[in-house]
DNA sequence: TCCCCTCAACGAATGACTTCGTACAGCATG
DNA sequence: CATGCTGTACGAAGTCATTCGTTGAGGGGA
């Protein structure tokens, strides 16, 4: 395996999705720096974070650029795009395929905030005005 | 470990969830109903099913009327309840602890019917109101 | 009674994910 | 050069989820 179509790449793990976190929010990172922004308060070995980066790499979710001596990841996949990939298996396995189920139990839950509650309501209308 | 409180209970893992879905449609069921109706298809074989709802049955998911030759499950956490721990699982995993992205998301990429968007828009009417 | 069918129990094998120990390379400093 | 620091590579071990084969119990019918 040296390449792979984006929409072959595995969902990642749990423990690959911190990292993929990690390194959306810095936009590229090396092992030491996710090592310190996940593991290193709580203990976890550096070669643990190194591990599951060259896995992740092998699997093809994210580049490295190892021209400088402390290879330098990047995430192949967008989060936006990774969020969709989850919520659709979800909606599927957990909602039996309804999103709006899924969408009444969320905005039930959890707390939203005045300007978020705005912003739904303006995609809903557009959603309503579309669906006509 | 002999009893659980329900709080405690594992979060399900896949093949749990799909067998979780059956005793959910059907109120109870026999390893029997569950393999046809989940593995029988597919070629799955009758013992695998067995041993995931003994593992189930171990972990507390189920419990289990052994009155009968063939014993009769039932869930024992409600779907309501399980589909709630998944959707805050991934809010704060996938989504930065932000549900109202993960409605914008859900919204955005999946369909909807008009009764259903009616449904959302009455419960964001509600919430506004509780907001002010 | 004897055989067959359905069932639960159990253990083994497999594969994925995670964690960590060890080895080794490059580089700077004394 | 020797030492120490930082880095990658690699493999082993542990855990968990899943799948399946085998065994034995129990009940019904020939």
């Amino acid at each position: 395996m040296t390449t792979r179509r984006v929409a072959d790449l595995p969902k990642p793990t749990e423990a690959e999705l911190a990292i993929l976190g990690v390194l959306w929010d810095r936009g590229s990172g090396t092992v030491r720096d996710v090592h310190e922004a996940l593991y290193a308060h709580e203990g976890g070995g550096y070669t643990t974070a190194l591990k599951l980066m060259q896995v992740m790499h092998a699997k093809g979710l994210v580049e490295r650029d190892d021209s400088q001596r402390a290879h330098v990841f990047r995430a192949v996949v967008s989060k936006e795009r990774t969020q969709k990939r989850f919520l659709s298996d979800m909606v599927d396995r957990v909602f039996d395929g309804s999103a709006s189920q899924l969408v009444l139990h969320a905005l039930g839950s959890q707390s939203a905030s005045r300007e978020e509650l705005k912003e739904i309501r303006q995609l809903l209308n557009r959603l309503d005005r579309e669906s006509k």
